[in-house]
DNA sequence: TTTTTCTTGTAATTTTATTTCATCACATTA
DNA sequence: TAATGTGATGAAATAAAATTACAAGAAAAA
């Protein structure tokens, strides 16, 4: 078995298991797919439980991760269990009545910081590319959604008016068809609808399509008819939570979607965007003591 | 030594610890300020090692683990190792001009992770009590920011109007005077501003404090002219940035204190609130497909 | 003071990890 | 086809680590 050192490693242990599976011989892959298939179980393992558990040896256990370059098996599972950690379980993060207002506090935020990963987890990198070549294209870009989706809305058009393009909120269902039906085929809606199936929502996604104009969906289904009209569909997801509904914490993950397309807009043309930017910023200031 | 059965221990194993400090002997303690001094090497170490760092015996070790409700000094290792996970470095957060529109999306969302943490951990929960019990006595609850607070503003408005509470978004500067001059001693104002600085909002708030309105600040600047103001004040700390200014990912945590706040509020007061919101939800339902 | 309780370290024991070594499987070459 | 080399493997030996048993000593209670 041939491995080269591995770099320094930002890579979580279970990866380099799975890259080393293919370079080794039957019985240390076996070893691999027992670990695999059990990582948190494997965290209180002995040696000799491993090797039980795969049908192998303890020498092959413990020769496995030495060649995959940690210091011993102990060493492993430490890094092992690093990796491992952020899931907070879920029975930490339920909200109970007796709760006292700073534990409440802890379990809603740990919810939402799973929200956070969770959803960047499940982001697909092209189709992240793929918004930002729309937005960056666009004549003119028009966020809409109703509700709690409407105030992610006029965040939207409130930073990406700061960086100088030509962009619009519509929080109320009955401007949203007629601003919808204005739009032209260089234009983007940004569509931003937890469930996907707002009424209002889809009515006026309908009259943009039909002006063939772009669709890049914000909501919170995969599934929905909102994404099945979509050209690009940015998902969130978030775990359940009793006491707060999955559309409110899903709500944070989508404003830092935001905040990330923002980003990326500005650095797809430092140039034109950051001089706009630095005007805003400076007319901002006078306002301060 | 008599130790309670620990609590399904939020806690971070180091804490456990620090609490236990002063009910065992000398040598025990001794064990106790060794890991507490070097927690990032004792994830390293054997117990026979620990024993010497600390000047102790191998069994002492052992057994202020089992005490302490590990099952094992290995256990311990575990929890330990999983309490340190290094937070996302500094370097790894940092933005550069070349980076993929993924990239930017994981360490945007690595920052307003780490907001999160930050925020959560500076918050007093004294003063996370104190809003709580200011705000469900409220007569009326007003929530006052401009710009991007104006944003949470108006996310406030709508989830604490969903409980049925009286109250309402001031995201307009000029309304905002006007407005604070109507509130009186049974009044909440609820006032965000990141700089704490921000003229507009001071000038309302005087007036509120005039009428001898309660105040609530929302900041990300501890020693501000609004907190000094303020009865309450409720921080959100985030870390430097380029491309994205701290105000923005502090907002997140701001959101977030708000969804917080929501839910220990319903849980003040189940039976009132919960009617409420269960009407407000059912509404909402007939919109969609 | 005496008795009891609790803490501690030494040493024995048990468990766990690692190394050694003989064997086997498989591929390459004669 | 047989001979040879290479690497993977597990049984067993060894080493290391963790845990327990026990007796001595300190502190608290009677």
């Amino acid at each position: 078995m041939v491995l080269e050192q591995p770099p320094a490693s930002l890579v979580p242990a279970l990866q380099k298991l799975h890259a080393a599976r293919s370079t080794v011989g039957s019985a240390t892959q076996r070893v691999i797919d027992f670990v695999l298939e059990h990582p948190n179980d494997v965290i209180h393992l002995s040696v000799t439980e491993v090797a039980e558990g795969s049908n192998s040896s303890e020498a092959t256990v413990v020769r496995l991760f030495q060649n995959l370059g940690f210091k011993s098996y102990q060493d492993f599972k430490i890094r092992l269990s690093q990796s491992l950690v952020p899931t907070t379980r879920s029975f930490e993060r339920r909200i109970e009545s007796g709760d006292t207002a700073y534990t409440i506090f802890q379990k809603v935020f740990a919810t939402s910081s799973l929200t956070l990963s969770d959803t960047l987890e499940h982001l697909e990198p092209a189709a992240l590319e793929r918004s930002v070549d729309l937005l960056i294209r666009a004549r003119r870009i028009t966020f809409v959604g109703v509700g709690g989706s409407g105030i992610v809305a006029l965040d939207a058009h409130h930073k990406f008016f700061k960086l100088g393009l030509f962009c619009e909120a519509v929080p109320d269902p009955h401007n949203a068809a007629q601003v919808a039906a204005l739009l032209g085929p260089d234009d983007v809606m940004v569509a931003i609808s937890h469930s996907g199936t707002t009424q209002d929502v889809l009515h006026a996604v309908r009259i943009a399509k039909d002006n063939n104009a772009s669709l890049i969906a914000l909501t919170g289904l995969a599934r929905s008819p909102l994404s099945k009209l979509a050209d690009v569909t940015l998902n969130t997801t978030s775990p359940e939570s009793r006491y707060r509904s999955e559309a409110v914490a899903s709500r944070i993950a989508q404003l830092c979607i935001v905040d990330a397309l923002v980003v990326a807009l500005y650095l797809r043309d430092e140039e034109r965007l950051g001089r706009h930017w630095q005007r805003a910023r400076t007319a901002l200031t006078e306002k301060r003591v």
